[in-house]
DNA sequence: TGTACATCAGTGAACGCGCGTTCACTGATGTAC
DNA sequence: TGTACATCAGTGAACGCGCGTTCACTGATGTAC
């Protein structure tokens, strides 16, 4: 999971980089400018994130950005596209651990969001925020192919949640007639809305109690 | 509750204010400043509003905002200040109304949330956005002030779900245990997530159907 | 009622700085024959 | 094995534009006496 979240590593010297045996080599300045570019998207918007301070963090000059990226609007998109990635990898990876014990469909959930709540209470620091909403509400600053990438990546959450809760809707009925796909949505608002309020609050519990919540729910309704 | 939320209006031409007998005068230029600032702000975030555009669109000089604003920062404070209020006044009235003909702490608040749902359903174009989310993820550019008038907002409905709750809870034991301040939190949690799904998706059912599945979760929790 | 002064809601011109982007060029490494 | 060429990952200098902010000033309205 470690290499999915690279923020788990900020503040963290790379001095142990050298000294491991197969410790991946330091990362390119293209995936380095990505990663500063993360962070400064997310404490202060697209538009406040100058070409000039990412630069000047990885040690280029301004004309390597523009050997990496044709403009600004192209990095944007590799942002977007990483992230997304990262993101379908390590939701396939929690809910195939909780799977792997578990031919059950809603305990093989439930165990999923658990360590789901579990990777978001650990986290070495707070949750640095989500990409997704960042852009969202600078919808107008980036192009269609952002925006695109961005809906595909909500989709994905929808229907990954909305597969998963058909399956074990047949075999426990729920106890309330729900819609399933509002019940799919469901997981990803309030993991936005609760990095919201965790940032808003600075209150780290916000975010992983979220997650609890939906279990609750979720255990609620199809469990008897 | 049309006062309250002028975006109501975006595109309405201000053709009847002049008809209707007692038609509210044309707001003052400060205040159609903080209407354009509000809407850009959603759009794209507080560093790409530009001032320039806010006078071109008033019809005022730059000279004439900074007589209204000592600098940027202060635009963001009334920006803030004012969206809180207005917040708070929605809320009030939507549960005093659902508590008008129901003493009943669960049902009053079941039809306040019904109030709510049908509110954010029936807006006359998709929810612009939530002003407290943007300014959240752009931390690093708005000072104190405005940090804390956010923070302060985010309680204000922690303060007032959790009193509601735990009225309800102390005349209906919930069916399972719950943390009665996160099911609080729930309520901006799938508020915030809900409004950053449908901006994303383009889908207005979305923030609305949230909302009903909060409900639906209070009800199978402590409705017996 | 008239006059003096204060306040309100701005105007107009200028400022310097930082931003994204372009262009011609370069040294080190890889590949074809 | 040596040479020619291509590709990779940048450098350095310059560009023009738009941004937030400042300063001295102004015409219309309100208030005290």
């Amino acid at each position: 999971m470690r290499q999915l979240y690279p923020w788990y590593r900020r503040g963290v010297a790379n001095a142990n980089d050298q000294v491991s045996a197969e410790s991946p080599k330091r990362p390119s300045a293209r995936e380095r400018l990505l990663d500063l570019a993360e962070a400064a998207v997310l404490q202060k918007g697209f538009a406040a994130t100058s070409i000039e301070e990412l630069i000047a963090g990885v040690g280029i000059t301004k004309s390597g950005f523009f050997y990496h990226f044709k403009d600004k609007g192209d990095l944007a998109v590799a942002l977007m596209q990483r992230y997304v990635e990262r993101d379908e990898q390590i939701l396939d990876e929690l809910f195939r651990r909780g799977d792997e014990l578990n031919e059950d469909p809603l305990h093989g959930f439930l165990v999923g969001l658990k360590l789901f709540a579990d990777l978001m209470a650990n986290l070495p620091e707070a949750h640095p925020g989500c990409l997704a909403a960042s852009f969202c509400y600078q919808s107008q600053l980036i192009n269609r192919e952002v925006r695109a990438l961005n809906a595909e990546g909500v989709l994905a959450w929808r229907n990954r949640f909305r597969e998963r809760l058909e399956k074990i809707s047949e075999r426990y009925p729920p106890r309330t007639p729900v819609d399933i796909e509002a019940l799919a949505d469901m997981a990803a608002t309030l993991v936005e809305g609760g990095i919201i309020l965790t940032k808003i609050l600075d209150e780290r519990r916000i975010l992983p109690q979220q997650v609890l919540l939906y279990r609750d729910f979720v255990r609620l309704l199809f469990a008897n």
